[in-house]
Formats: C-alpha cells, sequence, structure tokens
DNA sequence: ATGTCACGTGAAACGTGA
C-alpha cells in the first residue's frame, strides 16, 4: 500500500500538477492540505478526475485559506471533519484535519497552524490545535495510526537548512518541537526520519530567492505511523520531482510504501518451479 | 534582495497569509 501526503498549495491551481502525480505515483492513499476550496468548490472543479481514477474522497474546506482530504482507493469509511474539542482562532474552527478509516489504518490529514510569529495569537493557537490532535490519538488505537500532513514543525535542527536563520522563528521553537514530541509518545514513529537517519531531507522550499535550487528546504511534513503500519514500511522518500518545472506546490509529497503482508503471511505459497517442458525442436 | 505564490476584491493594484 503506498501512502502520500502532500500540502498542495491550492488543490484548484495545482490541478496540472496533481492529477499526472497521481497517474505517475499511483498511491493508494493521499492526504492533502491547503485545498483552498469550499466543500462544494472541491466537488465542482475535483471530485470527477479523482473519482475517475478510482478514489474515494472525504474534503473538508472552508474555501479562502486551510482545506485538507483524503483520497484512498483501499476503503474510505467512517470519516471525521476536524478534531474533538478543536481550538477556535478567531471565533471559528479551522479546516485544518479530516480522519478516515483506509486499507485498515486510521488515517489523519493534518494542516498545523503555521503559528506566524512566536508572540502572535496563532502561536498559541497552534500549539493548542497539537494538544487537541494528541488527544484525538490517545482516543483511539495508536498502533493502527498514521498522521500525515504540514505539521508546520521542523522536528530538529537538521530538519531546517540554516538553524541560525530560524533563532526566534515558529517551526523550531523548544514548546513546538515538544508538542511534536508529544504527540509522537502516543507511539507514532517519523518513518522518513528513520529511514534517512543522516540525511539532508526537505520537504518545503519558499518560492522567493531560488531556495529551491539551492536546497534551502525544511522538513516540516511528515509522515507519524503507529507501531503496525512503522513496522511494515518499505520505503520512504520525498517526492522532490513533484517540486521542479512549471506551477509547483511549494511543498513536495511525502511517499511512504507499506508492506501488504500482515505479520507472519508470508504470502502466497508458490510451488518450486518445475522444469519447463521442452519446447519442440524446430526443424 | 523583503527576491514568490495564491486568493479576494472588483476590474488594477493591493492586502493578507504563507
Amino acid at each position: 500500500m503506498r501512502l502520500a501526503t502532500w500540502n498542495v498549495n491550492s488543490a484548484k491551481s495545482r490541478l496540472p500538477r496533481l492529477l499526472p502525480w497521481l497517474d505517475e505515483r499511483a498511491p493508494d492513499v493521499v492526504c492533502l492540505q491547503e485545498t483552498k476550496l469550499s466543500d462544494a468548490d472541491w466537488a465542482a472543479e475535483l471530485d470527477g478526475p479523482i473519482a475517475e481514477r478510482g478514489y474515494e474522497i472525504a474534503h473538508h474546506g472552508q474555501g479562502r485559506w486551510n482545506g485538507v482530504a483524503l483520497l484512498s482507493r483501499v476503503g474510505l469509511t467512517d470519516v471525521v471533519r476536524g478534531l474533538p474539542d478543536e481550538p477556535e482562532f478567531d471565533g471559528s474552527v479551522d479546516a485544518r484535519a479530516v480522519t478516515a478509516t483506509c486499507g485498515g489504518l486510521r488515517v489523519t490529514s493534518v494542516y498545523v497552524p503555521n503559528g506566524r510569529t512566536p508572540d502572535d495569537p496563532h502561536y498559541g493557537f497552534k500549539l493548542r490545535w497539537l494538544e487537541a490532535l494528541r488527544r484525538q490519538v490517545t482516543g483511539g488505537d495508536a498502533a493502527t495510526t498514521v498522521v500525515a500532513g504540514d505539521m508546520n514543525i521542523a522536528p530538529t535542527d537538521a530538519d531546517v537548512w540554516d538553524p541560525a536563520v530560524f533563532v526566534d522563528s515558529t517551526h523550531v521553537t523548544p514548546p513546538e518541537r515538544e508538542a511534536l514530541a508529544a504527540l509522537q509518545a502516543t507511539g507514532l514513529q517519523d518513518v522518513v526520519r528513520d529511514r534517512w537517519p543522516t540525511d539532508r531531507v526537505f520537504s518545503y522550499w519558499d518560492y522567493r530567492a531560488g531556495r529551491f535550487h539551492k536546497d534551502l528546504g525544511m522538513r516540516i511534513d511528515l509522515v507519524l505511523c503507529g507501531a503496525d503500519p512503522a513496522g511494515r514500511v518499505e520505503a520512504a522518500w520525498i517526492d522532490r520531482k513533484a517540486r521542479k518545472g512549471s506551477g509547483p506546490s511549494d511543498h513536495a509529497p511525502v511517499i511512504v510504501d507499506l508492506d501488504d503482508a500482515p505479520d507472519g503471511d508470508i504470502g502466497p505459497v508458490v510451488p518450486p518451479p518445475s522444469t519447463p517442458a521442452k519446447l519442440p525442436n524446430r526443424t
């Protein structure tokens, strides 16, 4: 099973990149963030071409900002929009989380609040939102949980291109990193970092200043896996190709392949190859 | 280089957010 997450920075404007990417990478479950569409506009513009490719869809949108979605062709049931006791900002709840059961996993697509600056009210909102996300995970079966999306946190200084640039900025402050660590302490593994423990691995590059070309990025898009999916990881990588070319998102997709054979199942028993019958000699 | 996008407004440039 191939699982992916991608902050598309507007699903409508990214359609010319999203559809070919679905065709090329053929993910089974996709978490999208920053769709920037209402549910009605998503249905009008995206439902058709995505359903045509065999996906069931759960979109949780609000319009101009935010918006998340789950696409699945391995089942999509028990859809929940938002988080339990989700905190408000400026008097309303944003569209930042959608959860469903896909292929036996409880998957949540998340767009964690940016925080803006550490002294902005949005920063406290970010911390409260992360706590609500942690509570949701503790209320479920952590072993089969996947939380994937734009966390807007670089887990360590190795996840930013220059830690000096980010001093006193959001994405790297200790309270954010502690909130992420508390989320992971429910039993979730950062499977990309596990796979590439010492490599320079980024998922986001600012559009400005040629940052992608110079590989001056950050790793803020994470796939966090409970024990079951974490134990089945066959590959985990950033699809940098999707950040190249014309009209890309500023984020690249993260792709994780899981072994579909459950524990103890060695797959179909294949009989040993028999001696091939000799082809009749041609004369 | 504060260097780019995307969206809404409203009909072109500007404010907002990232």
